[in-house]
DNA sequence: CTTATATCAGCAATACTGATATCC
DNA sequence: CGGATATCAGTAGTGCTGATATAA
């Protein structure tokens, strides 16, 4: 069953309800997806979003739970993902020498230019779920999500 | 960080990802919301699925297939989590005896009683979720989450 | 016998909880 | 020493892939 067909057991169901079912459809499919995009550099969308939050820092290091809270999706072994990451060479990893209990991450060049051709695919693949959607209708979209 | 402070981190992103990045984040709240209001009932939101389903049938045997198909998330061990439900004395599950590859998975009353209770709860929650919608903006979201 | 179907089982990756180490 | 913070480790539940059993 595809999300058309499962929205469709869906009728009798009150407003609220089937739009939150709505929405985990769509984040499945929308997982899938760009999960299977990443399949090619053999990593996994949450290791994608880590890179790309270390990129964001700017050469200012990150440490595990800066990433933790900025993570789209929630995980405390955030510590194994790094070491994933660390055993691509797309990071390095440090102990902060000014606080021992923190861990200091950096992305890598090489990581860096991974994440670059990651970005490609991913974009595309973002582009073809949306492509039903106008820029207008894009923006009515944002602007609806915000209340939640 | 909560939905809207990570949302703010996303300025730059294309609207497309931010869009992406903005269903995934709603979907975790839906789940972290719905999934608090059942632990009272010690079920997960998927087991919740299951007897929503099952009860859909009213009283038609499922099996594991047509679970599966059903199932808003996908996942391939729905045997486990019917032995789940069968601990609870939820459901009721048995060979069917025309097809031996088959099982049959009924609720039981006492599952549909607890069902009872369960959607109380959660449909308190999801109001509480969707409570700065107008029903209007439901409808228009609807719509265009129907774009996916 | 071959192919398709339905469920089950093994393994790897994830998420939650509490344990350990460091700082103040 | 006590409380707070940051990371790590153990456990349970999940998801993927292939194995088993039955049916056609």
């Amino acid at each position: 069953m595809n999300v058309e067909e499962i929205i469709k057991t869906t009728k009798k169901m009150p407003l609220e309800t089937r739009t939150l079912i709505h929405i985990t459809l769509i984040h499945n499919k929308i997982y899938e997806h760009v999960g299977n995009a990443l399949k090619p550099f053999e990593v996994s969308l949450q290791q994608f979003n880590v890179l790309r939050i270390l990129r964001g820092q700017k050469g200012k290091p990150a440490n595990l739970s800066t990433l933790n809270e900025r993570m789209v999706t929630k995980m405390s072994n955030t510590t194994r993902l790094v070491d994933k990451l660390l055993a691509k060479g797309y990071v390095d990893r440090c102990v902060c020498p000014s606080n021992r209990r923190k861990v200091e991450i950096l992305i890598t060049e090489s990581g860096s230019q991974a994440l670059t051709q990651m970005d490609k695919v991913v974009a595309e693949t973002e582009n073809e779920i949306v492509q039903h959607f106008s820029k207008q209708e894009l923006e009515q979209l944002n602007l609806l999500l915000d209340k939640f």
